[in-house]
DNA sequence: AGCGAACATAGACATCCATCTATGTTTACT
DNA sequence: AGTAAACATAGATGGATGTCTATGTTCGCT
């Protein structure tokens, strides 16, 4: 359960035809795992916050106030979007800075041209 | 709750700049809706099964053996998928056609052209 | 060293969801 | 009319999930 330790699902290889073709259990799971992480208002929210950020990057005390929740919460959620690999964490002093994984997120946009 | 008079998401007005610039909780909460439904193993699954059916169509009985699931699990999430607008449905007898809705399967492919 | 700020983790709790069995509805056929 | 097949709906249940409060950890500053 070590955050640096997790290796992200290999999302091109997933579903290498997109949906067009069969996909199976595991695959299916695969990229459930991914859609997952993304199917939330709040991570929805996360990621769109970041992005329009200066230098698209924000740390969680910019992120807690305009969302109204609280500390925790946010780290969850961007735990859950690091560990989907859609975002990346990078730490500098007493902050740590978030910001979306763009070449993963190209990855996604592929799984949707059938 | 009638499955006929449902009036989808447009998706198209959902996330008009994709997730670049932020989104408002609204928003967020009808995106989350739509990817939610696809945001499931089993639903994706049935998706690409039913792409790769002949003329990209599929009837509940020929779905339920391939995915060793029942019958009311499999008629579940087509009903989920349905108001998601990413299927449609068509009786013909007594069998009942599902196919991919491809307009609307490009329109989630845009909310990830960041 | 000690304190405060930023963030993560742990645990609790309410809600949602995927699945099942049982049953209802519609259609075709004899 | 009666029966069987295809599909939908209802209700139940175990497991996942989003949120919170409380607490731990790390870093900078005096």
């Amino acid at each position: 359960m070590n955050l640096l330790t997790l290796t992200p699902v290999d999302v091109s290889s997933c579903a290498p035809e997109g949906l067009g073709a069969r996909i199976e259990r595991p695959q299916a799971e695969q990229l459930a795992t991914l859609l997952k992480a993304i199917a939330d208002p709040t991570r929805l929210q996360l990621i769109s916050y970041i992005n329009a950020s200066n230098n698209a990057e924000a740390c969680v005390c910019n992120l807690t106030e305009p969302l109204a929740l609280s500390q925790p919460t946010v780290s969850h959620h961007l735990k859950v979007l690091a560990e989907a690999g859609l975002i990346e964490r990078e730490k500098r002093g007493t902050w740590v800075w978030y910001s979306v994984n763009q070449e993963r997120w190209q990855q996604l946009a592929k799984l949707f041209e059938v």
